[in-house]
DNA sequence: GTCCGAATTTGACCCAGATCAAGTTGAAGT
DNA sequence: ACTTCAACTTGATCTGGGTCAAATTCGGAC
């Protein structure tokens, strides 16, 4: 696997995050120049838990699935989508990954060495600003996967994880499933088998899943199940 | 409930928390110009969830549990100890609290103005960097109980629980419950019938429970059952 | 279009853990 | 010591969700 230079449009793009559009151009570049790109194919391993946190990953192209194991048993935690970052506390602490990562499409990572994230994050204090900022919000997002775990039951977890990605407002409402199912029963803690029961008990409400097209048929009666509230569902704030 | 200033040794006990010992005396003094201290009796509600963060809170005699409910349903998210800060992220972010806080016992805490925090979050660079690192292990510390919750059944997270409160090395090893056994049923993500259960199950591990008292005669047989892991049970990294 | 292997679904069954209903224990107040 | 009330334990039962096995469907490769 080579390595390969950033591309400007790229630059552009992983510049427009939130945790690099403020920072300046010189500590942006410092934090380019050790840097570089790779494409990787389908279900790589990029990262295992326990490996020492050599970079920050970025991922710009593809979908990468971050995984935990233990005692032969294994989760999803979640799927990261572009433009974003991942493993950006463990690059911070400099301590071991707690979970591992394998790319699901054939992705396009950029990998900033930890050692510079760390140098410019002592120097630039817009960047400083931003990563705080950055885990600030993922730690309430881990927080609020903890709520949906503890106090939602499966079908539950579905309905709301239904809702999340349908277009909110009127009646009828359809998305696409952006991982395979059995992915997605894990990440939502669950089994492959149970989650097809879900999806048949949420047939009630309205609910209809033809291969990944999932169509709401009355939003309204399908919230009034499922209870959905900002302090566990909006990933925002 | 009267505000009253902070004592001297308990501003000593503060400024030796990670958090706030490498920042600069104008910087500390800055941060607890606005502080107030207040006592409160057991099982008073601190905060509730969806509140604006106005304080950062900081405990300085006694316990707090965090907790979170939805539809009716209440979990234990955790339990603060002092000296030890809480809702840090929701401070950095200024966004509503995503847990509740009630004090267990009779508790001493320490509030200082978020305004403040964020303050001198922006011109102390030390600072900056100890909130980093705080909230990194924060983030780091939830992750590791998402694995806990989706990868062990409760009997498994008990025996993991205990293990990390046994004084490690030796043969017989005990230590004294921190908090009710429904509390930490909650905690544990299971009902107290069941931790009852469970209990009764690690016997034949060698687990005696008195009371609060936990007694652990074979730590050896108990590890090989619990099959404790840095990547989850470490709490320090 | 056909074939093949993986993903998904379905059905039957099972088990961990919840719920419900009594007991017990235990600690605080009198 | 006695009362009282909450916490805890125990037993019986129920159920959400897991496991296992057998279809069935789906998506690529040819």
């Amino acid at each position: 696997m080579p390595r390969a230079v950033v591309k400007p449009t790229e630059e552009a793009d992983i510049r427009a995050l939130s945790l690099f559009n403020g920072m300046t151009e010189e500590s942006f570049q410092a934090l380019f120049r050790g840097a570089y790109v790779q494409n990787f194919p389908p279900m790589i391993d990029l990262i295992t838990e326990g490996d020492p946190s050599d970079f920050l990953h970025v991922i710009t192209h593809g979908s990468v699935e971050l995984f935990a194991e233990w005692n032969g048993r294994e989760t999803t935690m979640a799927t990261v989508r572009p433009v974003s970052t991942f493993i950006l506390a463990a690059t911070i602490r400099d301590a071991p990954y707690l979970m591992s990562a394998r790319t699901l499409e054939k992705s396009r990572i950029v990998l900033l060495p930890s050692i510079d994230v760390r140098e410019v994050f002592a120097t630039d204090p817009v960047f400083a600003r931003a990563i705080v900022d950055e885990l600030a919000m993922c730690y309430r997002a881990v927080i609020k996967n903890t709520k949906n775990l503890k106090l939602r039951t499966s079908v539950e977890r579905l309905a709301n994880f239904i809702l999340r990605n349908v277009s909110n407002g009127d009646g009828l409402a359809t998305f696409e499933l952006s991982m395979e199912k059995r992915r997605l029963a894990s990440f939502l803690g669950m089994t492959p088998e149970n989650l097809s029961r879900a999806i048949k008990t949420l047939q009630g409400y309205g609910v209809k899943v033809e291969g990944a097209q999932v169509t709401v048929h009355d939003v309204e009666d399908l919230t009034a199940f499922a209870k959905p509230e900002a302090l566990i569902d909006d990933y925002s704030t």
